[in-house]
DNA sequence: ATTATATATCGGTTTTTTTCGATATGTCAA
DNA sequence: TTGACATATCGAAAAAAACCGATATATAAT
């Protein structure tokens, strides 16, 4: 764990947004999963064109800002065919809101 | 609070250090207090100099530093004579970790 | 009053971050 | 296999942050 690539990451007004829509994906992003069969469930994850839709920021931008997250520790994706799906990667995110409980 | 400020103090290692320090500061600046009569206390403080020394950094950008966890609600500040003496403001720094776990 | 010391602020340079459009890559559909 | 779409990466311009030395301000000591 890099706190301070976390620190970074959750310093843009942008990707702290992203990071609190994907708790709540279907109440954010209610075209979710769309593309999906259901059998397939992505759960609670959502595809780069949603969020960026959302976001209002460029493509290469929100790709670049999620890349971000995720290299930090805060976001993991899936693939699938041609659509990234990027969820919440609670588990660290817990790691970390200990550490700053704990260290901070 | 605002999160923003605060995780951008947050994200550079110097400031970091600066902010872990201060939970110990009788152990990380063995000087401390040496300014400062016993009546005035001034529990947890250390003065300005002496985290510059230890930060290896210039006055002005410790300084700079200083002020600005200040603003952002990490640290806060006590003057005494020619000296300042910042501290941690551990009733916000407790607040943020909440708003961590709750809102992260 | 003058000098010395601690800290804050100013002004400017360097470095990093933000952000974009263009392009590349990968996947699906016809 | 060609064309359409989603995402990633590249390269560069603009904005912001880092960081310093110089200077200002405030207090203290002589």
């Amino acid at each position: 764990m890099k706190p301070i690539d976390i620190f970074k990451a959750l310093s843009n007004e942008t990707r702290l947004n992203i990071l609190q829509w994907l708790k709540e994906p279907e109440k954010h992003f209610p075209k979710q999963g769309a593309h999906l069969p259901k059998e397939v469930s992505i759960k609670g994850g959502v595809c780069v064109g949603d969020i960026q839709e959302k976001a209002k920021a460029s493509q290469s931008t929100v790709s670049h800002y999620l890349s971000m997250m995720q290299s930090a520790g805060l976001l993991e994706s899936v693939r699938y065919g041609q659509w990234t799906y990027y969820r919440r990667n609670e588990e660290a995110i817990q790691q970390i809101a200990d550490y700053f409980k704990t260290e901070i």
